[in-house]
DNA sequence: TTCCAGGTGCATA
DNA sequence: TATGCACATGGA
């Protein structure tokens, strides 16, 4: 990936690297968009995306951050071009979202925001989170941080339930004690089932919900979240199958390491179409 | 009014 | 182990 690091920006090549196709493929929910330019919230840290000609330009105090954040030493093409050699029948799918990028996001935001996202439309996951941000976060300036781990100790299941959480209020109120007397940044070296093993222990966080947080929160390639929009492609593209179970085990023994990026691609292409 | 949304926890057999 | 149901909320 062709990119240059300036003091207050990353200057990125479009070629590869769309703000849209990034933002709205329902790997992160807290980013906004105003006229053009996408805004988008990590942590305690923000970038501004503006298209520059050719390029687009990631306006930040935290460069390298957003270096990481967008996976900006890995080559796309290259898995885009794998992908299509061995599976022709993501042609369509790999050219509607030719910009995504899988982001590496932070593990826990990535826990907690992938907790509020099961049974739930992603409109009304984005309100939660920023309203959990808004009310419980640092001021920043401008913008309130992600709360921290200490932070989210101190709100009560009442205090979710106020914020539009619903039933997960009490996932998220037990989570976030379970999450404190945890080291998650271990977690990294676990392999991805011992990882799985360990994410399943979490209160309200299932399968599905464990597979987006090894995806984008641990940069695991080799696991396929299956919910209700994947179901809907594989029961057209592939078999009539119901089972989310069956229907994972396939799948990751369809596209292996690269399951995950496939999953992205199948995932934006189907929700924006249909 | 009913259905659906990036599903999970729990009771039951 | 497998199946079925309850669970909050808001938009279409």
């Amino acid at each position: 990936m062709k990119y240059q690091i300036q003091k207050d920006r990353v200057v990125v090549s479009s070629d590869e690297f769309n703000p849209k196709d990034i933002l709205e493929c329902g790997q992160i929910f807290c980013y906004k968009k105003d006229d053009k330019d996408y805004v988008v919230y990590s942590q305690d840290k923000m970038a501004k995306i503006v298209k520059n000609g050719k390029n687009y330009e990631i306006l930040t105090k935290n460069p390298e951050y957003f270096v990481n954040f967008f996976d900006l030493d890995t080559n796309y093409t290259q898995i885009k071009e794998q992908l299509l050699k061995e599976y022709p029948y993501l042609k369509n799918a790999l050219n509607y979202g030719a910009g995504i990028r899988i982001l590496k996001q932070d593990p826990f935001e990535t826990i907690i925001s992938f907790i509020i996202s099961s049974n739930n439309n992603i409109k009304r996951i984005q309100k939660i989170l920023f309203a959990i941000r808004e009310n419980y976060g640092t001021k920043m300036g401008g913008y309130f941080a992600f709360p921290t781990i200490q932070q989210m100790l101190k709100i009560t299941e009442q205090d979710y339930k106020n914020l539009g959480a619903g039933y997960r209020a009490k996932y998220l109120e037990c989570a976030v004690r379970q999450l404190s007397k945890i080291d998650l940044m271990s977690y990294n070296n676990l392999s991805t089932a011992e990882l799985n093993v360990e994410l399943l222990k979490i209160m309200g966080v299932g399968q599905k919900v464990a597979d987006c947080i090894m995806l984008f929160g641990f940069n695991r390639g080799d696991v396929f979240p299956v919910d209700t929009w994947i179901e809907k492609v594989y029961c057209t593209y592939f078999e009539d199958e119901h089972d989310r179970v069956k229907i994972r085990k396939n799948l990751i023994n369809t596209f292996k390491q690269n399951s995950g990026y496939a999953q992205q691609y199948l995932f934006y292409s189907q929700r924006e179409n249909s």
